[in-house]
DNA sequence: GTCTATAGGGGGATAGAC
DNA sequence: GTCTATCCCCCTATAGAC
């Protein structure tokens, strides 16, 4: 199944390519480095040609996957001049646009991560980023400010992913439950870029 | 199947209960027969003997926790006495109370449902387990009565499971990002019974 | 029912021709 | 760089002794 897009790509970014879209649809235990080489319409041998094993071209992907991740709220996360609440739209607009596209990303991050924590989460500096952000340092003039009622900016925060990333992680069971077609559920999650906001904004001045 | 009293487990019940632990810890591709066999403490072969294959036993596992998570929620949805306040109270400190125990089955579920959706799904009636519950009957009376002004009962839904559920998926990453050391973390969950109810409370206010 | 031994084959990796 | 052919380990499953 050799696509148009693909044919402009060199071999070594045709097997990337391929190995990011099975890893993340089935995870590295599942995938075979066949189904790759498959996918990437190329021998089975250049795989190893140009990666040497199928758990290095995986780091490759991984690596990759959490840099792109990570990326789209890096900015965001850093910029003094915008405020809290415009930062809290764009987190939630630009990952729910990115996670549409993406719709495999979080469940491949959080299940290769139980697999195996340490080797994962080393490789990005997730802690780094948040701590001393502008983000963090606007949470809690807003709480000093009275604007927050709820001082424990880790609830904010497991809130606010929780509402933005589920729904891409559960999709498969919440659209059985509510009898959804992909296209219900896409428009579900485009409302969501609006409400999400509020609903955040309004939950931390609940105690 | 089921024994008397307990004092020591069968050798099926041994490797029942080895397969559950790492089946759920690792997922069905990198599980290896050895390993349940070597954590049953029995022999590989009593694995085949009264399983007849990895993917049997697999398919008990499953059906088991598939049962165990939506039956600590059946009761409380159908109850047409208690109120739809109560109803989400129960849900939100029944669940934490589970998933605090048993933290891979979110996981373990959702990535198992990912790799063969229509195979999972269909062991479990999730739908009509929701529709026509006293849950959605009371939430509709609480839209007309003007005490919940989103009409929208999808969202509903989807954010009381992702607050109640995410946390435990995305612990590894958020205990990172929080620097939170697993008792800490298990303490932010135990405030979250208490918090959730009053949060989506307010959500659905929110318009 | 439980063990040892082994069949059978899938899958990652490589040698070597071109 | 790319291919064919093949190695060989590992894992599931089974045969057969006890």
């Amino acid at each position: 199944m050799s696509e148009k897009k693909n044919i402009a790509l060199s071999t070594e970014e045709k097997i990337k390519e391929a190995a990011r879209k099975i890893f993340q649809e089935k995870g590295y235990a599942a995938t075979r480095t066949r189904d790759i080489a498959e996918e990437a319409g190329v021998n089975l041998a250049l795989l190893n040609y140009y990666f040497r094993s199928k758990e290095k071209l995986f780091d490759i992907i991984m690596l990759e996957t959490l840099t792109k991740f990570v990326s789209t709220i890096k900015n965001i996360l850093t910029d003094e001049k915008s405020s809290l609440e415009y930062k809290i739209e764009l987190i939630a607009t630009n990952y729910i646009d990115f996670l549409s596209k993406e719709q495999n990303i979080p469940i491949f991050m959080l299940s290769e991560i139980r697999n195996n924590p340490q080797k994962i989460l080393k490789k990005i500096p997730f802690k780094q980023l948040m701590q001393n952000s502008a983000f963090i340092k606007q949470y809690k003039e807003a709480v000093a400010e009275g604007k927050i009622t709820e001082p424990n900016i880790n609830h904010f925060v497991i809130n606010l992913i929780s509402l933005i990333i589920f729904p891409f992680i559960g999709q498969p069971i919440l659209q059985e439950i509510h009898g959804l077609s992909n296209a219900q559920y896409y428009n579900i999650m485009q409302e969501r870029k609006k409400m999400i906001p509020k609903w955040v904004k309004t939950m931390m001045m609940t105690t």
